[in-house]
DNA sequence: CGAATGATCGGCT
DNA sequence: GCCGATCATTCGA
């Protein structure tokens, strides 16, 4: 059994995640690495695909028009929280909430490339064998990471968070990172066209919804 | 209180 | 590539 390296990397810090510049961040998530330690089990993978969400102008983000409820109240926190809401009744989907209180924003991570706790996605996701089906997708990076609707409003720089990202110092190129059109939103209207999804190039581990 | 909706996935063809 | 599951959330009556 080997040690678990738990804060041998840097975490994305309050500043990074209370800035208010939600492409750049979301650029930036890219490479990095998430990681959860749920009900005793250590999992990781690095970032690959993100998109940005954002009230009150973006009608595809929950918090269009600044809409508050309970469930989007968290949106509206400072940054460095997670959002995490059921989709079709089955998905957990993670968001990061970035910007400054008051102002509801969020980045949805839609794939990561597993690195840790691999034995732990695969008995989470009812696999036998790793292949880009275990973490390609926000639903099933959400269930091989263990999350959880009720981390939603989980503080990621809080010490003993179960869910934070970290910066493992190998940043992903400028040139190898693409963006197009997010997924799931064609009846946004004009914001359809945006392109606030952000993608490295040629990564295996993208959803299949690549471009 | 009832009904529509959805930032998706896996199984089947 | 297509199709249906599945349920919390939200909104309107």
């Amino acid at each position: 059994m080997a040690l678990r390296l738990k804060q041998t990397y840097p975490r994305l810090s309050q500043s990074f995640y209370s800035g208010d510049d939600i492409l750049f961040q979301s650029r930036c998530l890219l490479g990095m690495h998430l990681c959860t330690f749920i009900a005793g089990r250590f999992t990781s993978g690095a970032i690959v695909e993100a998109e940005a969400y954002q009230a009150p102008d973006d009608k595809a983000c929950h918090a269009y028009g600044n809409r508050l409820t309970k469930r989007t109240e968290v949106m509206f926190r400072a940054g460095g929280v997670a959002y995490i809401y059921l989709c079709y009744g089955v998905h957990h989907m993670f968001n990061v909430v970035t910007g400054p209180a008051g102002k509801a924003q969020a980045i949805l991570i839609r794939a990561v490339q597993p690195e840790e706790g691999l034995n732990h996605m695969l008995q989470r996701r009812k696999m036998s064998k790793v292949n880009s089906r275990l973490t390609s997708g926000p639903g099933v990076l959400g269930q091989a990471l263990g999350m959880h609707t009720q981390y939603s409003g989980a503080e990621l720089t809080a010490p003993q968070t179960k869910i934070w990202i970290e910066d493992r110092g190998f940043p992903v190129e400028e040139s190898k990172i693409q963006s197009g059109p997010r997924v799931g939103v064609a009846s946004a209207g004009h914001c359809a066209t945006w392109n606030w999804r952000f993608w490295i190039s040629d990564n295996p581990w993208v959803s299949r919804w690549r471009a």
